[in-house]
RNA sequence: GGUCCCAUCGUCUAGUGGCCUAGGACGUCGGCCUCUCACGCCGAAAACAGGGGUUCGACUCCCCUUGGGACCGCCA
């Protein structure tokens, strides 16, 4: 089998935004999937829109999200004297032509042809330019861009796309495009040719918005002698009114590292991208690495473009509901000593690690991240929503509080009293407290859900949780009972909110 | 305006002429479980854009219409 060989080619003129990110994990995974090779290489020929900060934000992405590269990066400017050297040969073999028409020039013509409902199209007067005439016009120093010139022959020049089959383009219909700029330096379409060439790539899967590159590029594979790389034109991705994403109309939803600020699991992420525009055939949609590998094929790339079901402003779903849904399956099903490393740096940043959860702790720390994760959507639910388990600093949800606690007065002294209860417990467990609260209920005559409920809010902070036992072997007895006892102080901090309020 | 691409539930999608009474997933709604919520399980509503062909038979093939998208830079 012949060698594979992909590149992931950014531009680094803005962060890494989900859709780039899926173009990578094609790449990426039709290359692993070959035991080819996946170059990034950081197409800044653009010096003015492009940022350090970029280039390290899109390296920091690809990174977070598990995306490794074999080669590279490499970056485009670099290679600035050989993508020259190219425009200046095909200039010399007659392949392109000077052209003097000026952006003013080529403006005017351009807005003339939309306004007569013409093909704006380059009329290719420098191409007819006489040998005298060009010299006449370097003699004056006038300026000139190099324009490749399209093959004049009848018929259509096409390919075969891995995803949307025969493509083809007449070749009347090709204008002359420019390949290097007046100040010399070459443009895109040729750039990314010669760097093809050179890292040897055999297989170009980019999205559907380069189609029409695509013909161009070929004509100047052919005009280098080189033989074209298959291409596959992946379908794009659209927010719910089907525009093109990006940064700038979608803000942050749409940047990997805002993922990772959320809490995502990087894995889920690529899990979730990966299956917009792509299947593989049957009916799983969860993948390991190893599996997605192993299942993934250029062939069963969708044509059509996909849907980012992103609604700005619900608050339940922040971004698009299948990417949350997939995120939580691993938050549930992962083994819970990598949720444990994923969340440390969020825990220190909320002031609630304790090294002991690496040591002493640590048994503790998992079956409590354990005990809590299933209600929960992001990484960052443990340190928010699950902060009582955690540390003595943390907020009772008000609705909980009103609900559950407020509402039932006479849990302003039965709560209490069930703290004293509790403390000569012995030992301290899911069966002996529950025994404890019950007998308490039944003692106090009141339904054991009241109590139950009414707990569950003043030692958790949450209206919603685990059994209450297990909460409570959780939280352990110290915190419990302390917790408990301080509950009229709950209600008198209430009552004093309504007067000051009223 | 030109060229090109696309078209199945709200969204992601399965479907390559009969297996389709169109399957799965997310989301939504209902139920079970239950101290709450989540998980899990069970169930419901929800789609072949329209019109012509081709064929014994079209979601599947062809054409037209409509709709959506991309590109049309001395950006990448």
């Amino acid at each position: 089998m012949s060698e594979v060989i992909v590149r992931f080619p950014p531009s680094p003129t803005g962060y890494l935004h989900i859709g780039g990110a899926r173009t990578a994990i094609f790449n990426w995974l039709f290359a692993r999937k070959h035991k080819g090779k996946f170059i990034l290489r950081i197409e800044d020929t653009d010096a003015e829109r492009s940022t350090k900060e970029s280039i390290q934000g899109i390296i920091d992405g690809l990174t977070w999200l598990g995306i490794d590269w074999d080669e590279g990066p490499y970056f485009q400017s670099e290679f600035a004297d050989e993508h020259k050297a190219v425009a200046r040969k095909l200039l010399d073999e007659g392949k392109a032509y000077k052209c003097f028409c000026s952006k003013e020039e080529l403006e005017a013509r351009r807005k003339q042809a939309l306004k007569e409902k013409r093909d704006i199209k380059y009329d290719g007067t420098c191409r007819r330019l006489s040998p005298e005439e060009i010299a006449a016009k370097e003699a004056q120093g006038l300026p000139y861009v190099v324009r490749f010139k399209v093959p004049e022959r009848q018929g259509k020049i096409g390919y075969n796309d891995k995803v949307l089959g025969r493509i083809e383009k007449d070749y009347s219909e090709i204008e002359d495009f420019v390949i290097m700029r007046s100040n010399g330096k070459p443009l895109y379409l040729l750039c990314n040719v010669v760097d093809d060439i050179r890292d040897r790539i055999t297989h170009i899967i980019r999205g559907q918005d380069h189609m029409s590159n695509t013909i161009r590029q070929i004509l100047l594979y052919e005009a280098l002698d080189a033989r074209p790389p298959v291409f596959a034109h992946m379908p794009l991705t659209l927010d719910l009114k089907k525009r093109k994403i990006s940064k700038r109309t979608h803000g942050e939803v749409v940047s990997v590292q805002w993922y990772r600020e959320m809490g995502f699991i990087p894995w889920a992420l690529v899990n979730f991208l990966v299956m917009l525009g792509w299947n593989p055939g049957t009916d799983q949609e969860i993948f390991s690495r190893e599996e997605l590998i192993q299942a993934f094929s250029l062939e069963r790339i969708n044509k059509s473009n996909s849907v980012f079901n992103y609604r700005k402003g619900d608050p339940k779903f922040f971004t698009d509901p299948k990417a949350i849904n997939i995120n939580a399956h691993y938050l549930r099903t992962m083994p819970i000593e990598d949720i444990a490393a994923m969340i440390k740096d969020d825990f220190i940043k909320e002031g609630i690690w304790d090294n002991a959860y690496e040591g002493e702790k640590r048994e503790w720390f998992l079956s409590t991240l354990d005990l809590i994760r299933s209600r929960f959507h992001t990484l960052r639910d443990f340190a928010r929503l699950g902060r009582a388990y955690f540390a003595d600093d943390f907020e009772i949800d008000p609705k909980a509080l009103k609900k559950n606690v407020l509402k039932r007065p006479e849990l302003k002294e039965l709560l209490p009293a069930l703290a004293a209860e509790l403390e000569p417990v012995e030992p301290w467990d899911l069966e002996t407290t529950e025994d404890a609260v019950r007998k308490f209920a039944e003692a106090s005559q009141v339904k054991a859900g009241i109590i139950i409920n009414g707990m569950r809010a003043i030692i958790s902070g949450q209206l919603k949780g685990p059994g209450i036992f297990d909460v409570m072997v959780a939280i352990g007895r110290e915190r419990v009972i302390q917790r408990l006892k301080n509950t009229p102080n709950l209600f008198e901090m209430a009552g004093q909110g309504q007067a000051s309020g009223g």
